[in-house]
DNA sequence: TATTTACCTACCTTTACGGTTGGTAATTAG
DNA sequence: CTAATTACCAACCGTAAAGGTAGGTAAATA
């Protein structure tokens, strides 16, 4: 497994808010409530969003969050990377990552590597516009 | 991250019979050496192949591993499948899984069930042999 | 009979995931 | 000014999996 609860949950989220706009901002609570989510638990995926400018949030009363950009320019990618970090389907891939000592020989990398190409390029070709309701087939 | 260790060094060890068959057994001490991988960690990694039959395993002096099929018969996607249990991107597309209560609205399903058969399709469409030295463009 | 080999069981440590608890800080309505 | 509403933040917890080690037993052959 690849994706966890925390990237489904943010991707839910803001498909929720694009759907639910309406130029105001929409409490935490409501979404909890629309999304079937802990408001506990969505409390602690926000944050992170709203710290890469992917979404705003403002405090008080009528407060709560809204997008920043139009759904049309948000890529999966984009949003996956926030939460889960890394999407590469090895270690050897990962960014950080310490370059493995068979990395010259290994028969495998070039497998990981075209699937890890791959992937990004689909969640590239993805934008939150293409998973809202009205955009359903 | 997608793939354990034990996947990416199962497929080495499938390469290693390839590359390195005589037509005899091959010792496990020799797979080790030459993968670079622990010999007890490797003796943790090959009963479930020889279970699935992907290969074959026999005792005592002049023993060791054999592949049971050509090279160009196994599909990566098998191989993982049987270390990796399932490869699925999320938990949602996992083959025992309890259906989703948000199923049926569930806004991001189909992003994952695409992504699930794209990689799927991939790891179907490469085998043994294409990951072999005197293959390697 | 001794050696070589596969095979098996149990354990250990670290990391992460999913989630809860109990708050504090900012903003606005009254 | 006060109370209500909201976002925000830090610490903790239980479970599971990953990565790996230790110490054996069983089969086959030289």
């Amino acid at each position: 497994m690849m994706i966890s609860t925390r990237g489904k949950y943010a991707l839910r989220v803001m498909i929720d808010l694009a759907e639910n706009s309406d130029g105001g901002y929409i409490a935490m609570k409501k979404i909890a409530e629309r999304q079937n989510i802990s408001l506990k638990y969505i409390e602690r995926i926000l944050p992170p969003l709203v710290k890469a400018d992917l979404i705003e949030g403002v405090h008080g009363k009528g407060g709560g969050y809204k997008l920043t950009r139009k759904p049309e320019e948000y890529k999966i990618s984009e949003i996956l990377s926030i939460t889960e970090g890394d999407l590469a389907p090895v270690t050897c891939l990962e960014c950080g990552a310490e370059p493995c000592k068979m990395h010259a020989e290994c028969r495998t990398l070039p497998l990981w590597s075209e699937l890890n190409k791959l992937i990004y390029n689909y969640l590239d070709s993805v934008t939150i516009a293409d998973l809202m309701r009205d955009m359903k087939s």
